[in-house]
RNA sequence: GCCGUUGUAGCUCAGGGGUAGAGCACUUCCUUGGUAAGGAAGAGGUCAGGGGUUCAAAUCCCCUCAACGGCUCCA
């Protein structure tokens, strides 16, 4: 017969081991080996991470989470959110503590410090106390507590924050967590002491409203990032060093893309030619894909009248925070500035009558619009005033709409693949089913919609993550999000199902039975806008472009002015196949001039010299390679347009 | 929009109550050099803008603008 006090302990490799009943996650990894228990953060207990202190009473599938799993991490920083309160209280007295929770890199704690402010000069000085305290190496002690005894100690401390959390709380479920001489309101999980902690950094501190909420009090957070091991931070730092390189803001001046200009005004860039070119190849590389999947491209104008806006539901909607009304001699006549295309679009479907014959009919449009973001929202070229959408919208039946999806999502695929965006995710949009008000449309057609979106990403095979809340006002998405050079998420491209436009225009079709029916409207951008792509390129490239994008394609280098007029010879020759680039005719020494076309990032240089002028070749020399020998002109051209198509 | 930080030459930055400095870039001259920076000279700034304190402000204070880091927002 089975003891009554033992339990039975299934690990992941699928064993399975008896303990007593009432066995830690940290005994257990004891009993399997010491090195195991000295690198144990917390458990997972049947799904559930736990304290690895935590007693576990009944049979369980058991997993111990050390700094190599994701949620051994995520309990590593929670813990560390804990110890930089410990400090903060300890350093300033009286301080408040909001909330404090771990992230994908790192933690905050957003903290009311009254009388007090921080600034980064005091960083140092938190950071010593954190370490300080970790080396006493105190124990995280959990312990269930009730709600009013809950709400007596944070009472009797003072906080306020912590007793409205108390107050969402149910009874029975709470917990606090002590470590040193420092309690806090925590549901835990956390890891065994913080001796675990051995470097701390703060990273930046910044406002943010209680609760996420614009109306709430704007606290203190204060983010850091903590590791088990000195090096682990000091590789971190240098990545993130690395990464401030590759932004795009940086680069953007650096190699000559954009700029921006006070007078012009914020948030308004400033294309160069370099970026200009760059952009009009990505449009025209676009353009011919578009043409092959049956898109027809329109023109219109920057500017709609008002009348427009209101029919489309946008000046009802973003109006009063929109660039204002541009007046006319005429009284009473407002034009705006087109924050969307949409309903350009719709007039043109309805410049002429549409039969079912004609659906599904593509409209695209590079579609410049402007949208006045907040100020504090601008962003280099992610989130600009003045953007241009690599808009189209495809009106069809309402039986088309999957199929039209599909093809969407393989543009975008195609799109992403070409340029080397490997790394995104897909996210479906859905409304927020706890605030309808913020949509308009009837729900049966939010439901088709979605519905229709889910099923299209789930033929594709997408892996998607779904978003409550994430939707426009008129219907449900599919974004595909990538990441800056910084971790931050950027949405590019997008597909946007919507029945309630066609409907506002009242566009309608005539069907094979000669009835009139609604067209479905479907809403896509696969980069999105060209200025937030181009910045993400830059970042995704750190500004090392594909060779068919790149604004320079080669640089010739002559030795000395005695070959200027043989570089100019091969330029020319070159430039009829179709080769940008250009000569540097400088009074400067060869490495010079290469060191020079090297920090520009121009993938080829091609050196002439007397050799070379003599034997009708080019030296080729191909960047961060080095010295390929020589060609014939002609060789290099044929070579070249090799390359250019593998990229 | 909110909280915080910053704003000095085209760029990167030093300085800091007594009327501005470096490197790179730029211009001119010398140099004609073979695979990542040749040399010299010169030019360039109302120290973001406005107001205040002071005998004196780039420096201290206030306001505005912009950038940066977050928060909120994102058709």
């Amino acid at each position: 017969m089975k003891d009554q006090s033992n339990i039975k302990i299934t690990l992941p490799d699928g064993s399975t081991r008896e303990y007593p009943q009432g066995i830690s996650g940290l005994e257990i990894a004891q009993s399997i080996s010491e090195g195991l228990a000295r690198n144990v953060l917390a458990a997972q207990v049947n799904g559930e991470v736990w304290d690895a202190t935590r007693a576990i009473d009944t049979d369980a599938d058991v997993k111990l989470l050390t700094w190599n799993d994701p949620e051994g991490q995520a309990t590593f920083w929670h813990s560390s959110a804990h110890l930089l309160a410990e400090a903060l209280e300890a350093l300033y007295p009286g301080v408040k503590f909001g909330t404090g929770p771990s992230l994908e890199k790192g933690f905050y704690y957003d903290v009311d410090l009254g009388e007090h402010s921080i600034s980064q000069e005091d960083f140092p000085k938190i950071e010593a106390k954190m370490l300080e305290l970790a080396r006493q190496k105190n124990a995280y002690v959990r312990q269930p507590i009730s709600k009013a005894e809950a709400i007596a100690f944070f009472t009797e401390k003072g906080d306020e924050y912590k007793l409205e959390l108390i107050d969402g709380l149910e009874d029975g479920s709470i917990t606090l967590y002590t470590q040193g001489g420092f309690t806090d309101l925590c549901r835990g999980p956390h890891v065994p002491g913080t001796g675990f902690i051995k470097a701390a950094k703060l990273t930046n501190v910044a406002g943010a409203y209680w609760r996420n909420k614009q109306e709430n009090k704007m606290l203190t957070r204060i983010y850091g990032i903590t590791f088990p091991k000195q090096k682990e931070l000091d590789d971190y730092l240098t990545l993130i060093e690395e990464a401030k390189r590759r932004d795009h803001r940086k680069l953007g001046k650096e190699l000559e893309l954009f700029t921006f200009s006070e007078k012009v005004g914020q948030g308004l860039p400033l294309w160069l030619p370099k970026g200009a070119m760059l952009r009009e190849r990505l449009e025209s590389f676009l353009r011919k894909a578009q043409l092959r999947a049956g898109y027809l491209p329109v023109v219109t104008p920057h500017i709609g009248s008002k009348e427009l806006y209101v029919t489309s539901g946008h000046w009802d909607k973003y109006g009063k925070d929109s660039f204002q009304p541009i007046k006319t001699p005429n009284v009473g006549e407002e034009y705006l500035l087109k924050p969307m295309n949409c309903p350009h679009h719709c007039e043109i479907y309805k410049s002429s009558p549409r039969s079912y014959r004609d659906l599904p009919l593509r409209l695209a449009e590079f579609g410049t619009v402007y949208r006045y973001e907040q100020s504090g929202e601008l962003h280099g070229l992610t989130r600009v005033r003045g953007f241009t959408q690599d808009d189209a919208h495809i009106f069809c039946r309402p039986e088309q709409v999957k199929e039209e999806f599909v093809r969407v999502i393989d543009l975008v695929l195609y799109v992403f693949r070409t340029l080397g965006f490997n790394e995104y995710s897909a996210q479906i949009s859905l409304r927020d089913p706890d605030d309808k008000q913020k949509y308009i449309g009837k729900d049966e057609d939010w439901e088709k919609a979605e519905s229709a979106i889910i099923e299209a990403a789930q033929e594709r095979g997408l892996n998607t993550i779904t978003e409550l809340g994430e939707a426009a006002f008129y219907g449900p998405k599919l974004d595909f999000m990538v990441r800056d050079a910084l971790g931050r998420k950027w949405q590019l491209g997008t597909i946007q199902v919507d029945y309630q436009l066609p409907q506002r225009f009242e566009l309608e079709y005539v069907g094979s039975d000669n009835q009139k029916y609604r067209p479905v409207m479907i809403h896509r951008a696969p980069f999105g806008s060209m200025e937030r792509f181009i910045a993400i390129l830059i970042e995704n490239t750190a500004g090392q472009f594909p060779l068919w994008l790149s604004p320079d394609q080669i640089a010739i280098l002559p030795i000395s002015d005695k070959y200027s007029d043989y570089a100019d010879e091969v330029f020319f020759a070159l430039q009829d196949s179709d080769i940008r680039g250009f000569v540097d005719h400088r009074d400067e020494k060869i490495g010079r001039k290469i060191r020079d076309a090297e920090v520009s990032k121009v993938p080829f240089m091609l050196i002439v010299g007397e050799k070379e002028q003599a034997e009708g070749k080019v030296s080729i020399r191909r960047k961060g390679e080095g010295d390929l020998g020589t060609m014939l002109i002609a060789e290099f051209a044929a070579f070249f347009q090799k390359e250019v198509k593998i990229a």
